[in-house]
DNA sequence: CCAACTACCTGTTAGC
DNA sequence: TGCTAACAGGTAGTTG
């Protein structure tokens, strides 16, 4: 379930072992995780040989290993998505998809049990983006990000203020853990609609997102079932900092009272039902928007 | 255009 | 013991 912040970590981990180093060799192995590759597997391993690393960058959850040629080699986690630095000597872990040798001897390896995760080569525009990220809004850890207008557009929303989080077009990085522990900082229930929040209490929301993300990246992120590693295979520490997801049954850090999860959009919320109380399903709101 | 739903995956765990 | 179902959930495509 990587996250901003621990695909923040896996960047790090990237371009300190891969920037400026060449790959001698590209292995695909499947199609699925070339699936958003249209030419296929073997085009994009051949048209990866020989290439140059120049950067590794990352916007939200998406990151891309800049190349020479102004092209992008870009990469989603998606679920269970580990890029891992090691050793040839090292065998195979099992669900190894992608194979990169290095100038230096070293194997970059994408390892992906889920499969939720892929590659792709692709150009990029003159900011930087690869073409398959470009629909993906800044995140909180950008310097361009623009809370006020991100607020603006949410309180023109009826959907959830969860939902909003979640959408990548609005806001990108935050996942589902995320969302849940920025909404317990800012005592909102996540199906408060956008509509019925203020602008300035959006712009605290979002500021509590990006203070939270901040906080797990210093613990190297946060890890729940060994899915989440480093590029070395070390999970990060910030599972033991959290105060509502997974949180379920346990009290609140707050108030005292149980943490309490709920179903949403297929997967789990978590709250506090004092400090963030259910939104009244009152009247269908009528517009104060300006 | 916007919102909401679903397919895509597999290892682990809980329950019978 | 062995089987089944639930669960984890980000993205893209489809439907309304």
């Amino acid at each position: 379930m990587p996250e901003l912040p621990e695909v923040e970590v896996v960047r790090r981990g990237v371009a300190a072992h891969a920037v400026g180093r060449r790959i001698e060799n590209a292995e695909i192995r499947g199609t699925r995780v070339a699936r958003r590759h249209l030419p296929g597997p073997e085009d994009l391993a051949a048209r990866l040989t020989g290439r140059s690393v120049v950067a590794v960058a990352r916007r939200g959850k998406f990151l891309w290993l800049a190349l020479d040629a102004d092209e992008a080699l870009v990469v989603h986690l998606g679920m269970s998505g580990q890029l891992l630095v090691a050793d040839p000597e090292r065998p195979d872990p099992a669900h190894l998809h992608a194979r990169f040798v290095l100038d230096d001897g070293q194997e970059l390896r994408f390892v992906d049990q889920r499969t939720f995760g892929g590659l792709a080569l692709a150009g990029m525009d003159a900011d930087g983006i690869p073409e398959p990220v470009r629909h993906i809004a800044r995140d909180p850890f950008d310097p361009l990000f623009a809370p006020a207008e991100v607020a603006a557009r949410m309180v023109r929303s009826s959907s959830g203020i969860k939902r909003l989080l979640l959408n990548q077009r609005l806001v990108s990085g935050i996942g589902n853990i995320y969302a849940d522990e920025a909404l317990w900082r800012a005592r909102i229930h996540g199906e408060r609609p956008g509509e019925r929040l203020t602008r300035p209490a959006i712009v605290r929301l979002l500021g509590h997102a990006r203070d939270v993300m901040a906080a797990a990246l210093e613990q190297g992120g946060t890890s729940f079932d060994a899915l989440y590693v480093n590029v070395n295979g070390q999970s990060g520490y910030f599972d033991r900092r959290l105060r509502a997801y997974g949180q379920e049954g346990r009290p609140c850090e707050r108030c005292g009272t149980l943490i309490r999860r709920e179903h949403f959009m297929n997967r789990s919320s978590h709250f506090c039902p004092r400090c963030q109380p259910v939104p009244r399903c009152g009247l269908p709101h009528s517009a104060h928007q300006g």
